[in-house]
RNA sequence: GCCCCGUUAGCUCAAUUGGUUAGAGCAUCUGACUCUUAAUCAGAGGGUUCCAGGUUCGAGUCCUGGACGGGGUACCA
């Protein structure tokens, strides 16, 4: 029996999946087909539950139609000559019938022979129950995809994250909820897409792979191109390609992909996440405000029904016009209680901050140092929506200078639930300016700041032919996902999160 | 990186101060059963207690190291 040798070899064969094999020998004995693809579906679950939940009695009787579905069995109650098991497909379950009288006493002899688990597709008529349950009576049975492995306990269900994770397809089997996260993520990314496409925005792919990694402050992954013998790195933000499409004329675009960071994993960061970078020209980061309170409104509305969605025991008012607006400096004054007279002075502010039990390297700027007060005094203190805007210039290498203070940005950072949602600002579209920045992110890589910003020559280049005024925003949808999904983990939105291999 | 916690049957969980042969429910197998839905009833089988050492007359339990996971913290945005 090779499917029992393919088992032993990996060393797997527990009795329950030894008996499982046996029967499936068994049936191949009996010249049924573990594996068929020529069952016909006519009807998924959830089209008989849309046109029938309110039939009843005589005139569900009086229904002269019969139905082929298909889906896993997840439940299997057995009389001997009569059985009740429930099929699940994409949409739904429902319970089916069998009986010997019916079937007939050699199919249902077969029959018999399903496990939960297995595959399977039915087609038969529709009748309710003594206790009033829509069910399918089985007129024909056919095995569609045997099962060899035993599911989780129907009743506690799959309870372990490390198998959930690691077997997501067995967690999305028999954990309705999970099934139902991923379903929301799908439709939370999809009405990202029609909201942007709707106000003009036209979707993109620029690389994943790059030889200059840019448009973030964080450590790359490093790969290697056998036929080109180049070092490329895996991208740490779109950002840079985008804004030469800008410059080249696409006026809207935006990007939905995946963003990866060789930095630490935890409840919220996972090393490959997905990150939605829109820009827009002509537009400045206050217009972006508007658009970000709106877009948010109206996705949660959408997808969840209410534009206040519950987060971890608190609610959270996505509405628009329930959102803050506060400068950088003015919440580390009003929020964090630090004085101007100790954040704007660069002795008492680096004195401040290793009060605080921060770390402060040789050198740092100001900006910076503000950013670390920031980071442990205002950040987890923001739990409603709040765009925290004019950031110190010394940490946004990429944004406008404000035209009445050079030393803060027109740039905002968009909190909730104690952590940062969205990044976004008036673009710097000046290529003296922009070329200065980079020569100080490449002085302070050159003093060890791994995470400091390449030169890319290339795009100061392109910002040498002019790129409209704009502004860009990134988004990060995995985040976005745990918000919607009242999700505390990040890993709860990923459908296979990074792990170190299984042992064995 | 550091700290804390966890890992026992396919799944969900027990196991007294270190003490007999590591238990239960579900699942599985055998039998009974034609309206159940955590079906029921009778019986049976199923364990590298994460791994490797150590202490002890005796280790699931204590000690050391390791693996994997979870949480926190740090780094980082």
């Amino acid at each position: 029996m090779p499917m029992l040798e393919a088992l032993q070899s990996r060393d797997e064969l527990n009795p329950v999946i030894k008996t499982r094999v046996e029967k499936a020998c068994g049936l191949m004995d009996e010249n049924v087909h573990l594996y068929p693809n020529d069952f016909k579906r006519d009807t998924e679950i959830q089209e008989i539950w849309d046109q029938y939940t309110e039939v009843e009695g005589e005139e569900l009787e009086a229904v002269d139609r019969e139905f082929a579905i298909a889906g896993r069995v997840v439940s299997y109650r057995s009389f001997g000559k009569v059985t009740f098991f429930h099929v699940q497909d994409r949409s739904s379950k429902i319970q089916v019938y069998a009986a010997r009288d019916e079937l007939g006493a050699d199919p249902y002899k077969l029959f018999k022979k399903t496990d939960v688990g297995d595959i399977v597709g039915v087609v038969g008529g529709l009748f309710r129950t003594k206790t009033g349950e829509l069910t399918l009576k089985t007129k024909s049975f056919q095995l569609v995809s045997k099962s060899m492995r035993p599911l989780p306990e129907k009743y506690h269900g799959l309870k372990d994250v490390e198998t959930r994770y690691r077997q997501r397809y067995v967690d999305l089997i028999v954990t309705p909820r999970t099934k139902e996260i991923f379903e929301m993520r799908t439709a939370i990314v999809r009405e990202l897409r029609d909201f942007l496409d709707e106000k003009g925005f036209m979707e993109v792919e620029t690389p994943m792979m790059q030889a200059i990694p840019g448009g973030a402050t964080a450590k790359p992954f490093e790969t290697h191109h056998n036929a080109l013998d180049m070092k490329l790195y895996m991208r740490i933000a779109p950002e840079l390609y985008l804004k030469r499409l800008l410059v080249g004329g696409f006026e809207r675009v935006y990007e939905i992909n995946r963003n990866f960071r060789n930095e630490g994993i935890s409840t919220q960061h996972n090393p490959e996440f997905t990150m939605l970078e829109f820009y827009w020209a002509y537009a400045n980061f206050e217009d972006l405000m508007d658009l970000t309170e709106e877009m948010f409104s109206r996705i949660a509305k959408k997808v969840t029904g209410s534009s206040v969605v519950p987060y971890q025991g608190v609610d959270v008012d996505l509405s628009v016009g329930a959102w803050t607006r506060m400068a950088f400096h003015e919440s580390l004054e009003k929020i964090g209680g630090v004085s101007p007279e100790i954040y704007a002075d660069y002795d008492k502010c680096r004195d401040f901050v290793k009060e605080k039990g921060e770390k402060v390297i040789e050198g740092e700027k100001l900006g910076k140092l503000q950013a670390k007060l920031f980071d442990v005094l205002v950040e987890p203190k923001l739990v409603q929506p709040h765009f925290i805007y004019h950031y110190p210039t010394d940490i946004s290498p990429l944004s406008r200078r404000n035209e009445d203070n050079p030393d803060i940005t027109d740039r905002f950072e968009l909190f909730m639930t104690g952590r940062e949602m969205a990044n976004a600002f008036s673009e710097l579209n000046d290529p003296v300016d922009q070329r200065g920045r980079f020569e100080d992110q490449v002085a302070e890589k050159e003093a060890g700041d791994e995470e400091a910003h390449f030169m890319d020559d290339d795009y100061v280049r392109a910002l040498e032919y002019g790129m409209p005024p704009a502004a860009g925003q990134g988004v990060g949808i995995d985040r976005l996902v745990m918000l919607l999904t009242d999700s505390a983990s990040i890993r709860e939105v990923i459908l296979f999160p990074l792990l170190r291999p299984e042992v064995g």
